[in-house]
DNA sequence: GAGTTTTTTGCAACAGTATTGCATTATAAA
DNA sequence: TTTATAATGCAATACTGTTGCAAAAAACTC
């Protein structure tokens, strides 16, 4: 895991450091987006202002996107392999959970197609934001609800 | 015109207060979405910490709603009538232009309807993101090519 | 492997954004 | 008019984001 991490700064003509091999495996391992506060919990001591740069620097070369999720709180996460530092393709839908804030990439749900022309404003893009509750907390939320029942 | 935010702040059984009639009638009279600093800039003299409580109160009571525009620099705009303090009704699409930054509603474009269950996901809201070019900055760069093609 | 060049990091400094508390002021109600 | 309530202005603080520079690390060259 930790070679592909490596094998993805190379192939992006991006030096093989110390904070960059941790973040990217962060981001590797993440099963949803994560804010620059999630990674600076996710270790003991980090530089924040380093932490910017590399996200901004990842997010040029087309390693990590933006997941836009509505809260106006810049998350990323890992791009598809198909993403370029001339390209992002992540052509796919977000979901936020309002239980837990927790921000999942929806890669089976495409943003929608729109036409390119609509009142007279060119679209070059249209990205979709989904929110509601996610499962683990839908989990939760069911067992909580069994545990009140119980008690009445 | 004045009378109008007038009304809309009795209509929400907010106080009168000379703060709101500016904000609110600033708000009216916008073709696209504000951001805090944008409402600053309006006015000479206006506190700053006032403007975010106003904003917040506005939110709270269905008058104004988050333009959510995929920069995550928060934007509000006016709500149609039917929002109240207990739900928001902007159902619709917002459009950002990436040349002047502008952020307006396309209130005829409407949020795609979406299933309820999404991989074990409840998914209640859906909100679309438009990005391109408005018609405003169409014209200049038209207008822009237009003077370039006479100048070879 | 050593030396040189380039890139990245850590830190200071600063700018911009957002929230809370409290006294005062303004508005609404009686 | 007086009283009660809501809103404002200000200080203070916390959080988020950017820039510059010297030092450290990584990459390159021989």
């Amino acid at each position: 895991m930790a070679s592909n991490s490596i094998k993805i700064l190379e192939e992006n003509g991006l030096s093989k450091t110390e904070v960059r091999k941790k973040v990217l495996n962060l981001f590797i391992d993440s099963a949803c987006a994560l804010s620059l506060s999630d990674i600076e919990a996710a270790f003991s001591k980090i530089d924040r202002i380093t932490l910017y740069r590399t996200l901004k620097t990842f997010e040029n070369k087309g390693i990590i996107h933006k997941a836009v999720d509505g809260t106006n709180h810049p998350k990323y996460a890992i791009c598809e392999a198909s993403c370029s530092e001339h390209k992002h393709e992540d052509d796919h839908a977000h979901f936020h959970c309002l239980s837990c804030g927790k921000t999942v990439c929806f890669e089976h749900v495409p943003n929608p197609a729109i036409p390119e022309l609509l009142n007279g404003y060119v679209v070059e893009e249209a990205t979709l934001i989904l929110s509601g509750t996610c499962k683990e907390c839908l989990v939760q939320k069911k067992s909580r609800i069994s545990i009140t029942e119980t008690l009445e």
